[in-house]
DNA sequence: TTGTAGGCGTTATCAA
DNA sequence: TTGATAACGCCTACAA
């Protein structure tokens, strides 16, 4: 290969490498503006300038830089994922999931947490919009009317929340609850207690009503017991009110807080499931290698992910909403930690 | 509050309802450089002025454009991070570490996944590299070379890797290699097997060393089996070739493989500890769940990603090297999953 | 098909 | 202290 011009290789170097169109366009003898037009839109330019070009693109490892192009479109090619917390094992399938469509589709994604906290949400939001070209919340805690007022200045898609008519994707949680009441009515199990997520979880709720339906249906006792905090040491902490309701199985908001229960129970001498069925949602990683295994209700975590992500794509795209796929199917799935009710308490 | 005049309101719409530093000139009556002066770098400009450019932006609700930002200044507040596999509990400290320091400084995170291959992780790279201020790549599969020359262009750094006098960060991996041993040989093992993790990981080479140094001071044999994908299918596989090795005591590459390898010897019916001993590295998420609970030695992964995430932005703020605080110290956490050797064999 | 020129929002250099 | 003006790298009418 032939040496570079000596001026345009001291250009070049003085930049850390990075080659721009001029260059590029110095070094096919063209104009700036057909480089442009023959690296974005191919086709609408003679064959033999493009070859040129391309050649002289390749030659310098020209990369478009991101920025200055995103001045006059507007665009970053750039997806912002809001997450409470990133070390949450329910966010790590809806992390990989959106990462995957983002990439598939040429966007980058850009990951904030906001630590279980409305305030910090707030701001890492605000912080995060003017850059990116929409926006997925993923667990958000924010009021209603502060994400409708958000979905208005960009592309916005809800996981596990419905807010008005912004756009979410949603398990289908009526069948995965009626699938564990049914699964513990049919052992026995007359009085329930649900472990509530925190206050501002949308989906905790969802699930608490449904719970309710179902076991006026069933007819079997439930009571809540919350608000709380969504982890581990949020299920250790709560076992005692668990033993003072009195009841025999245990349906907690998620599989962590049920994991912590677990540990209590067992620390406090308490079989599960002998004298205490526990069950939990989501199926993280974890839920079966826990002793008794976990049974839980399974969500599509990555794929919920992947539709958030795809959903806002085609409102930046098409510029109209996706046609919405439904509900997420959401499976029960059995295992060690529920049993027959205790015969006599 | 006063109306806006009406054309600015109108431009402004337009846009989004985002205000630049030109509505806010007009709104204050200064020029738009005064704006730009004011609110970068308070204090240089007559408080006079400042205040009333304050209130016009608080009206205005502005925000700098990054992207516009970006260009003059060469710098997008941006750092990116690049791991194999999101899902792998190793990376989720990290990935927290990371997130927090970055976000403490002012700064964006963007996360990238390689999927475990050289070729899709050069790729992300160059998708990456233009728009970000520095980077950090915790699990990198790719040459000494390609990283060297990478490092030339952008602030980098390593995580558990090191590459000629690229920045790092790494643990002590000898003490704990160390300990483990240590606690082997005194359970009365001499026949271990180490299963290594993939042939282009860096750290699982060290590690083995170690393991060797360790086996020729305490006089016992060790075996490497390997390279093995680094997850719970790669230990699961590997349990014929254990048992083949007639090992007592097995040293996952990391926590992922021991605990696929449990899986496996309870599924064919092996007692571990009683028959076979199984430890791992990083102490992930899960670790302390599964039965018998695995004994591994910890890893500091949020320190990593943290400290990671330091040592980029005290190249890219003072332009120099970061002091380096030298290995990250790691702990032998014995739990259930090592015993004494079995008495015959 | 290709070149010209203006603009995207901000910073930075000079004057005033 | 403040204002004018030229970058920064790219896109896009519009003209040739």
């Amino acid at each position: 290969m032939e040496e570079l011009p000596p001026e345009l290789a001291a250009r070049i170097k003085r930049r850390g490498g990075a080659a721009t169109i001029y260059d590029i366009a110095e070094l096919a003898g063209v104009n700036p503006s057909t480089v442009s037009r023959a690296l974005s839109k191919p086709g609408r330019i003679s064959e033999k300038t493009e070859a040129k070009i391309r050649a002289a693109a390749e030659r310098l490892d020209f990369q478009f830089n991101p920025m200055a192009r995103a001045l006059p479109t507007g665009r970053s090619q750039t997806i912002g994922l809001l997450v409470a917390d990133i070390t949450n094992p329910v966010v790590f399938g809806i992390v990989r999931g959106a990462e995957h469509a983002a990439a598939a589709a040429g966007y980058t994604l850009v990951i904030a947490e906001s630590q279980e906290s409305g305030e910090a949400e707030a701001q890492a939001i605000s912080r995060l919009l003017p850059s990116v070209d929409g926006l997925v919340l993923a667990t958000t805690r924010l009021a209603d009317e502060k994400i409708s007022a958000l979905a208005e200045r960009k592309p916005m898609v809800l996981i596990n929340r419905r807010v008005g008519d912004v756009a979410g994707v949603l398990p289908d949680v009526e069948s995965g609850v009626n699938a564990m009441m049914d699964h513990l009515a049919g052992l026995g199990h007359t009085s329930i207690v649900y472990l509530a997520g925190p206050e501002t979880s949308w989906i905790s709720r969802r699930r608490w009503e449904s719970l309710l339906d179902a076991a006026e249906r069933l007819d079997v006792g439930v009571v809540e017991i919350g608000p709380n905090s969504p982890t581990i040491e949020g299920g250790r902490e709560v076992l005692r009110r668990v033993q003072a309701a009195r009841a025999t199985a245990v349906i907690a908001f998620n599989d962590l807080m049920a994991i912590g229960l677990m540990q209590a129970a067992a620390a406090a001498g308490i079989d599960v499931p002998g004298a205490l069925s526990v069950a939990g949602f989501d199926d993280i990683f974890g839920s079966e290698l826990i002793v008794p295994p976990l049974t839980t209700v399974q969500a599509q975590l990555e794929l919920a992910g992947q539709r958030a992500v795809e959903k806002v794509l085609s409102r930046l795209e098409d510029g109209r909403d996706a046609i919405d796929e439904g509900l997420l199917a959401t499976t029960l799935v059995v295992r060690g930690s529920t049993g027959p009710r205790p015969p006599v308490r």
